[in-house]
DNA sequence: TAGGATCTTGCAAATTACTCGCAAGAACAA
DNA sequence: TTGTTCTTGCGAGTAATTTGCAAGATCCTA
């Protein structure tokens, strides 16, 4: 009982390290990502295998997924998912947030629902900066135009 | 110019009439749901023609799409969003909560970050009041036991 | 109000993103 | 070592959604 995974109780095989390395070096990458990243030390690996990795750290607590986008999940590293996740509908960008820029929600939904909020598994919807601006530049243009 | 689906420029047919109203009804529904509802009138209907109508009624604004589970979106009409979705990642409960009390956080985000949140695509995830008790409970036995 | 341009539908096939069954190949405890 | 149990690669199987296409419907226009 010395590797972090021994002490999860799973079995290390090159595999199943690489692919918890992959996560920990990406910050957030589809299973697909991550086995693309895998695959430059360990060709041969298959996808099937990563999906069950990704499965199985997450079920012992070492990576964790959030939905970014309006499919697939996206995996992290469990110590490191402490920020909120802005994405842009119209850009795409994805900005970062202090989890704390919630924690008024989140007391507030405790206290009036009983509900224990959980930010980080889906993302924050909505306009970015830039492309608000764009968006009201291109309002006040048409009003004009009309 | 009557019909609300050509003031939207939209030709109507009565698959897309269907469409429409089987989402007013349902209050949220998976295209599949949508499809199912519109068989009873309709039974031929194509579930590709439902996906179809499904996007074009959402780029005309008259509904919308948002995300309660791990997978795939669930569409409401337009006019009715108007609550935010508590999703409990233990038994898959889908409570409602008015958006106002999610108007902090998002002039939080609006004035930090000059981000325009849409608190309604993706659903707030985290443990129902029911489940997050139960979780209680058994930490206090476990610890008790142990 | 017929005729034609344009949009929409149904149907079948294609795609995408996973998931599963299985036999061979590790990993680990004894 | 050796046997048990877990894990992997591989191929096939699903589920959800998308696309190409030809026939059919809607709507505009003369
Ligand atoms: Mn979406
Ligand atoms: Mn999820
Ligand atoms: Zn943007
Ligand atoms: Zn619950």
């Amino acid at each position: 009982m010395a590797h972090e995974l021994h002490e999860k109780g799973l079995r290390l095989t090159p595999q199943r390290e690489l692919v918890l390395s992959a996560v920990r070096s990406l910050g957030h990458a589809t299973p697909e990502e991550v086995a693309e990243k895998v695959r430059s030390t360990h060709p041969g690996i298959n996808l099937s295998t990563v999906y069950r990795n990704l499965e199985t750290l997450e079920n012992v607590g070492l990576v964790l997924h959030t939905h970014l986008g309006h499919g697939g999940a996206t995996y992290h590293a469990a110590e490191e998912l402490t920020h909120l996740h802005l994405v842009c509908s119209d850009c795409g960008a994805i900005g970062d947030a202090p989890i704390d820029a919630a924690a008024n929600f989140v007391n507030t939904l405790s206290d009036d629902y009983g509900f224990k909020t959980d930010v980080t598994h889906f993302a924050i919807y909505g306009l970015c900066a830039k492309c608000a601006e764009k968006n009201d530049q291109k309002k006040r243009t048409d009003g004009k135009t009309k």
